[in-house]
DNA sequence: CATGGGATTGACT
DNA sequence: GTCAATCCCATGC
């Protein structure tokens, strides 16, 4: 996981992020789904160009991205692509794997498939807040690391992005088939709507 | 300086 | 299914 696997095309990194390991401290869950950003579209935050917001997206890759939504909830970003390029893989959610009693202090539950199963949820599993937007992911206190040995590759799913109400129909949110943790389920008739590359069920 | 709108979640009907 | 919580920040006066 170096600069370069940042450095690409956003929505070639949100693919490829699933099935790797999002660490902080000793909580890490291994990502299951993402969405992928880009200042071209107008869902993105860098749609609004250099600001005091996003200047972090435009930045250096492999930096965090972290904001809160909706006054409640810390979401974490990837941020992708060159330098002056405003592009962020958003984390979705993730399958627990270390620190489990940790997230479930933090989570107020005991049920791993709800521990990580949303990209608040995880950020508040992690212990992810605003104080980590513009770390390193290389050397930082939060870092990505390349699945895990037994970790089979997944069929993706590939569909529209949720939440959002502009550019809603680019099919950049990306999900391992079958995974438990989901932050929504995938829609009923999108199976077949698989990330170009990806072979069928 | 005031306003409005979220890349969400959990509680409730 | 509906809805409020709550705060950051971009925008407009």
């Amino acid at each position: 996981m170096n600069r370069d696997f940042y450095a690409r095309p956003v929505v070639d990194v949100a693919r490829d992020l699933v099935g790797c390991v999002l660490r902080h401290g000793e909580t890490a869950g291994a990502i299951v789904e993402t969405e992928a950003y880009h200042e071209s579209e107008p869902a993105c935050h860098a749609y609004v160009g250099l600001t005091g917001r996003t200047h972090i997206l435009f930045g250096p890759p492999a930096r965090a991205y972290v904001y809160r939504s909706y006054g409640i909830h810390a979401l974490f970003n990837a941020v992708c692509e060159a330098e002056g390029v405003g592009a962020a893989v958003l984390i979705r959610a993730l399958e627990p794997l270390d620190g489990l009693e940790v997230m479930r202090a933090r989570r107020g539950l005991e049920r791993p498939e709800e521990l990580c199963s949303g990209p608040g949820k995880l950020a508040q599993a992690l212990g992810i807040e605003l104080d980590l937007n513009g770390t390193d992911l290389l050397g930082g206190p939060i870092a990505i690391e390349p699945p895990r040995a037994g970790w089979e590759a997944p069929e993706l799913l590939a569909g529209p992005r949720i939440g959002i109400t502009k550019a809603a129909e680019l099919p950049w949110r990306f999900c391992a088939a079958g995974a438990r943790s989901v932050s929504k389920p995938w829609p009923p008739g999108l199976r077949d709507t698989l990330a170009p590359g990806m072979r069928a069920r």
